[in-house]
DNA sequence: TACTATTTTTAGTAGATTAAAAAATTAATT
DNA sequence: AATTAATTTTTTAATCTACTAAAAATAGTA
């Protein structure tokens, strides 16, 4: 009867996790970059595809890739949520650094129950913001989104507070972490390089600022918020 | 090179798990018993049997069923450990009531690492028992085997104490939790029927007993240590 | 128009599973 | 004991799913 796909197996909702996140960033949904990022052959992609436009969750232009439909976010939301909410408890609950969050959360997304996501989120307090910064979406799917923009469009002699860290290479986030830089810590723009070199920022309260250089690569992915 | 299996499916976890069980009660592991556990047909178990048989974790002797070698064991072990440290977490952290832990540990088993394992070890206090009574093996597979019978060889006017309780079936331990029948709770037993009839038993301690009716059948799975 | 990139299609591989056939075991009957 | 019947297990051949390499189609570009 009905043809589309009923129960998220592991590859599906990877495959939305990252269709939601390249757009999000505003990037175009190619088969290519999503394969790369999944780890499997283009032609997989496309197949993939293919199924999530039969089964309603995406617009499949062929040779120009997909977007999501309203219910292909829904769809995402409810793996997104698995998986942000999970790594909030991990880090909270079980103390592990936030570097280390993301590939665990990743395993166990794809096996936990409804109930299960319902215990995390009563325990932790119906939380909206995991380690990183990012938004869990509520049950109903709703993200709150906060404004921000990257710590490299920051002006010179600008303050803000640190909102997400959208990178969730462990090493990367480990190196961030002896920064100082985690969502709501305070960073002020002192200078930036020409020609896309490295910043130099305040890292932390007034009290105990303290002065690091960071390349611009990485600062690319730090979402902060100006105060209004 | 290397012919063996070396990462633990779901498939061979679980059935490395039904294996260890039947064998603990005595049971002849024969090919029919573990297909209808598993919810497999007999071809795919015996399939499985060889594979175990090749990876030196059986001695397998066709028509005949297979029984763990040392090494099986240790395997086996790991496998319960993940489960039943994950029971009693889901149990003791998130609520779950006991009835409910086997399904989702079931799940969690195959996901989790190593180092989330020692995390729920230390956090949990580093247990020995589950919330059904099982041991919990020790990381280095070895499990402390408390002695007891089940609550049917009891004599009558004997007093003992819950021990562990042999079944996973939901049902079966919400009705038993309705009773009181918990690890470490004293049972007395008051008179037992003849023709494999139900059992009249007194549950709780003294200054609060209950009389209680319970069918053989599930008493059979009730195991008590009486005092020495 | 021709060249390069990317994407899709096609045909086929590999792994897990099973239905059905064949073999072995067990139990019953003579 | 020998024979038959019933049961269980194993083997075989085939299916189904997820995946990919290579070929074909399409898009973008000089």
């Amino acid at each position: 009867m009905d043809e589309s796909i009923q129960e998220l197996s592991p590859r599906i909702s990877d495959c939305l996790k990252v269709i939601y996140a390249m757009q999000e960033r505003g990037q175009k949904v190619s088969t290519s970059a999503v394969s790369e990022r999944l780890g499997v052959s283009d032609a997989t992609v496309t197949l993939l595809f293919k199924d999530f436009a039969v089964a309603g969750w995406v617009e499949h232009t062929p040779y120009h890739g997909v977007h999501l439909t309203p219910l292909g976010e829904r769809k995402a939301m409810e793996v997104i949520r698995h998986h942000r909410l999970l790594e909030l408890y991990l880090a909270r609950a079980l103390g592990y650094s936030w570097d280390k969050v993301h590939a665990e959360a990743d395993k166990l997304e794809h096996v936990i129950s409804e109930e299960f996501e319902e215990k995390l989120d009563a325990l932790l307090g119906y939380p909206t913001v995991d380690p990183h910064g990012d938004p869990i979406p509520s049950k109903e799917g709703v993200v709150s989104l906060r404004k921000g923009q990257a710590l490299t469009a920051m002006t010179e002699g600008q303050s803000a507070t640190v909102l997400r860290i959208q990178d969730q290479d462990s090493e990367k986030l480990c190196y961030l972490g002896e920064l100082g830089l985690y969502p709501d810590t305070p960073v002020a723009l002192v200078k930036r390089n020409p020609f896309g070199g490295p910043l130099v920022i305040l890292v932390g309260s007034t009290d105990k600022q303290k002065e690091q250089i960071l390349g611009a690569e990485l600062a690319e992915h730090i979402i902060v918020s100006l105060p209004e």
